[in-house]
DNA sequence: TTAGGACCTAGAGTCGGCTCTAGATCAAGT
DNA sequence: ACTTGATCTAGAGCCGACTCTAGGTCCTAA
């Protein structure tokens, strides 16, 4: 049977996030968590898996490029609750059209990367005595 | 005819790369030119299209996320002139590698906010009343 | 009971990559 | 002759996103 209240220590929350117990205060503070993290007798943070979830959807946000204050923009719709999911949309739709721009800006590049790549395996696979023979 | 030696001040360089004319000078001094900047009587800079041409192609490994030490890297090799090619050709490799996995990575990512933005989607096409009936 | 380790806060430091400033020089137009 | 605007150098400043430090608290286990 499963644990009724899993909770989870900064440490833990850290490990299975990928992200330092450093950043996990930082994000708090910039206040890109939905819940306010609850305390135990100590002070200590104490988070469970939902926290664990929007952190790992944080992380994805932040590997596609978003910046902070949109997160943090994000986290507030969230957190205000439903009524509110024409702008999560909006915002998540202008995400979504960052990425995809991204991507295809990367795909421009890579074309380049691999013409590049290709022009100096010609090279090598003939003789140096060939090198400016190519027009 | 053209001009036979079409040269070009910083300021219709940054025109025409897109870099400022301050990034001009930092790459500069960075070591990302492959040849040093002529300089005019006034010593003033002085470009010529095979510059364009190098900083142009540096735009498009910077944008595709080559760090600066790697492009300072990629210009030595370039200055030493030919003979490591196999090192240019490692080098861009590497890179293109790079872009590879950020392309990936990002396609990861796209994909959970593209489902996301279908989940507010639905959310909003039925009335608000369904709004917890979904399972 | 004491040593270790995880945790706390506030705030400083780092890093990459620009971006800007100050004060000077220079070329061209009026 | 004078102003305007582009350029010069050296060096400071900025921005985003962490990352680390100092000095302290708290829990556990030998």
């Amino acid at each position: 049977m499963p644990d009724i209240a899993p909770s989870l220590s900064i440490g833990q929350v850290a490990e299975r996030t990928g992200l330092s117990v450093h950043t996990l205060r930082f994000y708090e503070s910039e206040g890109v968590m939905v819940n306010p993290v609850r305390r135990d007798a100590g002070g200590r943070r104490v988070y469970d898996e939902d926290d664990v979830g929007w952190l790992t959807l944080c992380t994805i946000l932040r590997a596609s490029g978003m910046p902070l204050p949109a997160l943090r923009e994000y986290t507030e719709l969230v957190r205000r609750g439903e009524g509110n999911e024409e702008e999560r949309l909006a915002l998540l739709r202008r995400h979504r059209e960052d990425v995809v721009a991204q991507i295809r800006r990367l795909n421009e590049c890579l074309d380049l990367i691999v013409y590049k790549v290709g022009v100096y395996e010609d090279i090598l696979d003939r003789p140096a005595s060939d090198h400016r023979c190519t027009p």
